[in-house]
DNA sequence: GTGCGTCACTTGAACTCTCAACCACGCTCT
DNA sequence: AGAGCGTGGTTGAGAGTTCAAGTGACGCAC
């Protein structure tokens, strides 16, 4: 067995920085939203994410892909939001096995309600932080690490590759 | 009231991709963790936060800072490490106050353990997709937003700048 | 067309985290 | 000395998350 290769001062911080941002930031917007309307910042992206589908809708594990999550705490989330008439659980007409989940009217209102407070938000407690070129670096950055984590991970869909 | 500003494609890539860290990172971490030794990426930290510190205890609050956590989540783990047998609550002999967790001689030998296995995963599953010039600039990155999170920090105290 | 493996989910139990309430101590002011 | 306030920490209940097991459906092999 070999000694393992401790992190340098710059790894180490990299590191800890990432860590710390990843409670700190979480936090504070599920703060915002937690106060403005009872809605996790997980709750609100899975609206989200349907909001901006094809008819606001989408199987159960595309939502999952494009929320990062598992099918199992998906499907706990959905089913609360579901008791709160924002979403709706429907068969698939051509798969059995397959649910969609459909964004409602009141749900939808709900999201237009909350995004401009939510925005907000995320510019005040991160974005505004950095200059243009830092944003960019961090995107980058931000998308080599997504990759590595999961290869074929939904943000990394056609940014400039296809046929 | 007036129009939102809505992120643009940088800051939107910017924000999918930290979101997306946010909960990929720690799972890879956490899974890693939890098969080698049944703890947290959590626990590993609040561990090492300690065994980094002189003579191995800190203060409750301290500790919290350390971990970017709210006492009564620290609390909680602390109880649970406690019972494992890696780390001991005493009380602080100057302010009746003030708890102080101790990490005992099974809990480091226990860390030790862990450590390599832990830093190779930090360095496949993160570091490792990342130039060193990439990681600089994200260590640079990530201290501002935590700044901006929290402007005291505990990893901001002393980057070049003391009496 | 009958198995049999895989896929898409759901469920319940165990665990973790958050939130609000609480307690005990120390500090300051009078 | 005692009142009142802030600090440091704990606790219990409720909400959320994870994990392992279970349920149908699809689809391919033979």
């Amino acid at each position: 067995m070999t000694e393992p290769r401790w992190l340098n001062a710059d790894e180490r911080r990299a590191w800890l920085a990432l860590l710390s941002i990843n409670t700190l930031l979480p936090a504070a917007l599920d703060n915002q939203l937690h106060t403005a309307g009872k809605v996790s910042l997980f709750d609100y992206n899975v609206m989200a994410m349907l909001s901006e589908s094809e008819g606001r809708f989408l199987p159960m594990s595309e939502l999952a892909a494009r929320t990062s999550s598992s099918l199992s705490r998906l499907s706990h989330v959905v089913a609360k939001l579901e008791k709160r008439g924002w979403l709706e659980r429907r068969p698939h007409p051509r798969d059995a096995r397959v649910t969609t989940a459909h964004l409602s009217d009141v749900g939808m209102a709900t999201l237009e309600a909350l995004a401009p407070g939510h925005v907000e938000a995320v510019r005040t407690k991160f974005l505004d932080a950095l200059t243009e070129r830092e944003v960019n670096d961090l995107a980058r950055i931000g998308e080599k690490i997504v990759a590595r984590l999961d290869n074929d991970h939904w943000i990394l869909r056609d940014t400039e590759r296809r046929p």
